[in-house]
DNA sequence: ATCGATCGTGATCCATTTGTGAGGTTTACG
DNA sequence: CGTAAACCTCACAAATGGATCACGATCGAT
């Protein structure tokens, strides 16, 4: 009856415990019905007293975590759970899309993150590519170290930070639009519709006009380019969208 | 009027089967002409019978579901369906407004809902996002890596960069000439006609003269080949329209 | 609650692209 | 070899798409 899940041999046969932490009732007993119909076992923990204790009591493989708890954090979890040693996945859920929310999910810990509402198959989703991704894991990976800092040109981003430097000089740059240049700077050179930058930087289900790309792009070239009638780094590709200078890489 | 699609290359050329669950004549119709429009193909089902039996012979990749059927309960339809196994993306149309809140939608199953009555551009806007957020998730939800290259004889063309190289030397073409060229490459050998080509390249309700395509393959040659007279890549078929060369495979 | 920064949207102007028309040229065929 | 159909070339005007500016709405901080 389900299929898909059941193809990636390894993990089938790992044992596979999830502690889903996540105050509406509604929700947490959807997610668990999907979990337990792909082969996990499932706790629920209504809030974060109830989900360290759980937690402790230790061998969960994932954790499936509402940050909007009546009690605790939820980051705050997340950081206590990190530090209690094992290795488990952490896999967030969020009301907000910025990619603020993100590298603060990220930084505390978390593996991946959803924003609600999501759909079961996205959902579903993510879980087997952290399974997948923990199995990789095991059999031998190296967790990197901190500090993200990318450079381009004379561009330079330290993304955990969030800081902008334009041959060494410090730029500010708001909050999205710092997003738009970071998701430019990862992918250079390829080229983004407006729609495609709407969904990976404002998010999906977001409905806006494509204008608005149009007004951060300009913003943003106002703020990192010495002449943005002639642009250095953000490039417009006529008809189609944007791309970020592939000389620069 | 109509933009946007054909910047998604891939989704575009991907074949988009839609299922319409619907008991209203009219309604269904109204959604089904606007579906071809955009380039679906759709079947129709007028109840919960006909349409479990339409799905499961499979090949949809979104289905419009209305809640309120003769015979059937859209709940359980809908459950059916995504027990079935295959990622469909479900959408779902429902009279009610204040009933069917996030929650109820998520635990259908259904990946998004629509309240009755809904507006044209507010469905197919909904619709796109949905086909997008699948494309997503297919090809591996993050920042992948994965640049897709084609190359044939002297040519290279760059899908996500949508650039070209001609004998390494880099060719700038317009956005048109691109996706025309684009068509043609992923199609070697194969003969168009010019409406074919309208069709696939511009659009498909798009009413212009044949003519239009005669001028930009005019262009295009004049940028491509050495001799625009005598072509290596986009030959010319007489009496019915044009090919890519297959020498070049 | 007030203030300021930031964001989304609308209007306007400007640039490129693209569709189209009018010839000229090639091809097929009698 | 002549003719008609099909195709190519070229130039130009219109439509499309992009840049810019300015104005409210919104959100966060004070």
């Amino acid at each position: 009856m389900e299929s898909g899940l059941l193809v990636e041999g390894k993990i089938d046969l790992m044992r596979r415990k999830v502690l889903i932490v996540e105050d509406e009732p509604d929700i947490a007993h959807l997610v668990q019905t999907h979990l337990n119909d792909i082969g996990c076992e499932t706790d629920i923990a209504g809030n974060g007293a109830a989900a360290m204790n759980l937690f402790n009591k230790g061998g969960y493989q994932l954790v499936v975590l509402d940050l909007m708890l009546p009690d605790t954090d939820g980051l705050t979890l997340c950081r206590n759970m990190r530090s209690a040693g094992d290795y488990v996945a952490i896999l967030m859920l969020t009301a907000k899309s910025t990619e603020l929310d993100r590298v603060v999910g990220l930084e505390m810990g978390a593996d991946d993150y959803l924003t609600k509402p999501f759909s079961i198959p996205e959902l579903l989703a993510r879980i087997k590519a952290l399974f997948r991704r923990m199995e990789a894991l095991q059999s031998g990976g190296a967790t990197s170290g901190k500090q993200e800092i990318i450079e381009r040109g004379g561009l330079s981003l330290d993304v955990d930070r969030r800081s902008v430097k334009i041959d060494g000089k410090p730029v500010d740059l708001t909050a999205k639009e710092f997003d738009l240049l970071l998701y430019f700077v990862r992918n250079p050179g390829r080229v983004f519709s407006r729609i495609q930058l709407l969904d990976k930087v404002w998010g999906y289900n977001h409905d806006g006009y494509e204008h608005t790309v149009n007004s951060h792009i300009n913003r943003l070239r106002s703020k990192i380019e010495a002449d943005p009638a002639a642009p250095r780094y953000v490039l417009t590709v006529w008809g189609v969208g944007y791309k970020f200078s592939e000389e620069q890489e």
